[in-house]
DNA sequence: TGTACATCAGTGAACGCGCGTTCACTGATGTAC
DNA sequence: TGTACATCAGTGAACGCGCGTTCACTGATGTAC
């Protein structure tokens, strides 16, 4: 009996989740199947991290096994768990750009402008709740490459916001530099929303439209100093 | 030859850390050695949490490994790793509480208070880094139970910094409610900078100043934005 | 102060398990002629 | 269109490893008399 016993069954396969495998069908290409392969390994990994999971608590072994693959084949879409969390990095900004570009190409009244941006902003954000709770966690919480790589996304998107900001009439006068530090506080507060969103019970409207107001008031307000600090700031220096 | 290959030497004890060993002498009574050990194991998993490692990454035996005892030693003074995990965070904001306590105690002279409390601010995380990098790293992404715990606390300090800011003269008229908002937005900017700090090289005071220069800014503009919200917020609504 | 016994922090070995990675393989898809 | 061969996505078994937890134990510290 030489077999060491914890090796004897084949039992850890037929556990395989089944609705994963469905999802893979065998039509297509051979092209198209290993694209549709990669899919699932990133759509498992981001359901993986929709519960209490941390990206760096994921197990390679436990993403093949959602997205119904064996384990050695994750190795033709991915050197390692890292470069997949990369992947989803780019995603979710991708998916960030889009919408704020489709948001200039149809400008908003300058009527209820804040309020409005949040809403669309944070329905945004319920529509995509796991590209968006999978950067809220790694942000600080990964290893250095994924959050050096989610903070300069984060970086670029302040200051496209910046460049925004300086088409307000009233913040005209701000420097480009202080028009990044009002950007920064902007972005701060939205992605603090967004993290609280992400943890409410998504039935309860009325702590969702709570977080949406408060996010209203608190950018107001920002947008309110911004635009004192141009004529205040000598004086508030001290 | 039986015993199964991975089990045959001791050489997993002998690399040891033999600096944290050290550090557990035989000294005093039982009561006061078993809490030596107990600190050990706290310090010992801040430790290991001050590289890129988050805490649910961490392992039990990792931790006691680096305080220099033997796995099931553990159980002696935690259920578990979260439990360890929760008394890392009381300890944290006992700190916090602490620093803020001794800042009212001593009040800061009007003038150039907001860049004073900035400096005292950040320089005190620069001497607890490991605390304030755990709660950094956790405040999003650990365990459901880690991240609700530090959640809580960080409410209060906003509370605790609320009642601080009603005593601005300039912020007399804001209502309570708006306070805590302005009072969320001034930890948010504030712990943004502190994650920014923890990432720094630690002698490059250049980028130091650079952000504690600009957290600075940040909060005067809030408070601007604060100082003006009670006036114009009716008309600035829409 | 001295002795007999109780307590209990820390030990060391063992367990079964899931992990990442490797490897030779299979068989459907794709390509050249 | 038909055939022979190449490609390569996915397989299944195996490996050595570190993990959390359990257990009976040891021996120094503490306590009762």
């Amino acid at each position: 009996m030489p077999a060491p016993s914890s090796r004897t069954g084949g039992t850890s396969h037929t556990g395989r989740s089944r609705t994963a495998v469905a999802a893979r069908s065998t039509a297509g290409t051979r092209d198209e199947r290993k694209l549709r392969t990669r899919r699932s390994l990133l759509d498992a990994a981001l359901e993986l991290l929709s519960g209490e999971r941390s990206f760096s608590s994921l197990s390679l072994r436990e993403v093949t096994r959602s997205a119904g693959v064996v384990p050695a084949a994750f190795y033709r879409h991915f050197p390692d768990m890292e470069a997949l969390g990369l992947v989803l990095v780019e995603e979710s900004f991708t998916t960030l750009r889009e919408l704020m570009r489709e948001a200039r190409s149809a400008p908003l009244p300058p009527s209820h402008l804040v309020r409005r941006s949040i809403a669309t902003f944070l329905g945004y954000v319920e529509e995509h709740p796991l590209h968006f709770r999978f950067i809220a966690k790694e942000r600080y919480g990964g290893s250095t490459t994924l959050r050096f790589a989610i903070r300069s996304e984060i970086r670029l998107w302040v200051s496209d916001l910046a460049v925004d900001l300086a088409r307000f009439p009233n913040l005209r006068a701000v420097s480009t530099d202080d028009l990044q530090l009002v950007s920064g506080l902007v972005v701060q507060a939205v992605v603090h929303a967004t993290e609280l969103t992400l943890d409410l019970d998504p039935a309860d409207e009325r702590e969702r439209a709570q977080v949406r107001f408060q996010a209203e008031r608190q950018l107001l307000m920002i947008l309110l100093g911004a635009a004192a600090w141009q004529t205040e700031r000598p004086s508030t220096r001290a």
